[in-house]
DNA sequence: GTTAGTGCAAACCTTTTGCAGCTCT
DNA sequence: AGAGCTGCAAAAGGTTTGCACTAAC
């Protein structure tokens, strides 16, 4: 049977991803205090840039390269996942917390929206390309891009005004590049 | 029934990129042509500079840029996938034609080997995505990392000498950054 | 006291843009 | 002829590196 939604227990038996950096030789700085619970707190899906300017809220001392750091450090370390979220708005990366079950993301390419997959076929991909293959399976990604119900409505209406010669709405603001 | 390996008949039914570049508005350059012949000919997986290195060998005129400006107008024209195959050896952007049937990818971060995974679980996750959100899939991306079976082997290896005090053997030349 | 981590400045790689001139159709 | 495309130079975005100083253990 499949299943949808978030299940409740984490992954990796990991309780947040501050305590997985007790690691011999790691030091748990102030600034990395504070990434770490900006990156396991956050619903959304936070690339280097945003994250540096929310974790300057609480030390406008921080600097851009620590974040950055310490991202490559958690990557390294498996504790997040890098995400790209078909480039819809530029080419930086998206970072979230290992602490969730595997999923999909779809983004929808006119509005930006993001949405998660949860369910089995995630998990039967897995097992199938693990067992066919014999790859041992350490980061997965899937991520998805088109339009979401609702654009798909606003699209035919956006088409029928384009048939009729009224010059098709502005798309929403993007991080020019 | 489960099935694996790459089915001949292409998904768009298109025969060739560079028909699918007729369109109203678009001239067939001679830059164009060579670009797309290279990208529909190749195996492998290739980035902008490997493609601009390659398209110079045929015509030494040819600009970088006007390698990116055809992989964007592929790209929205839907005539290429791009992939990052998991940044393993750097941030380029890596691109195939869609001419061949969905199929994943995956990266061994061990030998940088990309195998492909065509496969019933892919189609059904695309379906079961597309039904239960009413998501209009355009583009989809799966990409994994981990070990090919071979790598698998020598890791074992190499740990046991690891622990014998033996320095472990230097990682594989990649693009410096 | 050591060693890892930080901030700063500067470099780096990849990709995009502005513009004058060229070339497909 | 004219819109579309190219090459060149220069810029931009995102990320990394070298180094002296600071702070965690």
């Amino acid at each position: 049977m499949t299943c949808y939604g978030l299940k409740e227990q984490p992954p990796m038996g990991a309780r947040s991803t501050q305590e997985s950096l007790k690691k011999p030789g790691l030091r748990l700085t102030r600034q990395r205090r504070i990434l770490l619970e900006l990156i396991d707190r956050s619903g959304h899906h936070l690339d280097a840039e945003h994250l540096y300017r929310l974790a300057k809220e609480r030390d406008p001392g921080i600097n851009r390269v620590t974040v950055y750091r310490t991202l490559k450090l958690l990557k390294q370390g498996q504790l997040v996942d890098e995400l790209d979220l078909m480039h819809y708005d530029g080419d930086q990366h998206y970072y979230e917390t290992r602490l969730k079950q595997e999923h999909a993301h779809m983004v929808c390419l006119r509005c930006g929206k993001v949405e998660e997959f949860f369910g089995d076929p995630l998990r039967k991909l897995r097992r199938e390309i693990e067992t066919h293959f014999g790859f041992q399976i350490l980061v997965a990604r899937t991520e998805v891009g088109g339009y979401c119900a609702h654009c798909q409505v606003l699209r035919v209406r956006e088409m029928q005004e384009a048939a009729a010669q009224a010059p098709p709405p502005a798309p929403p603001a993007r991080r020019r590049r």
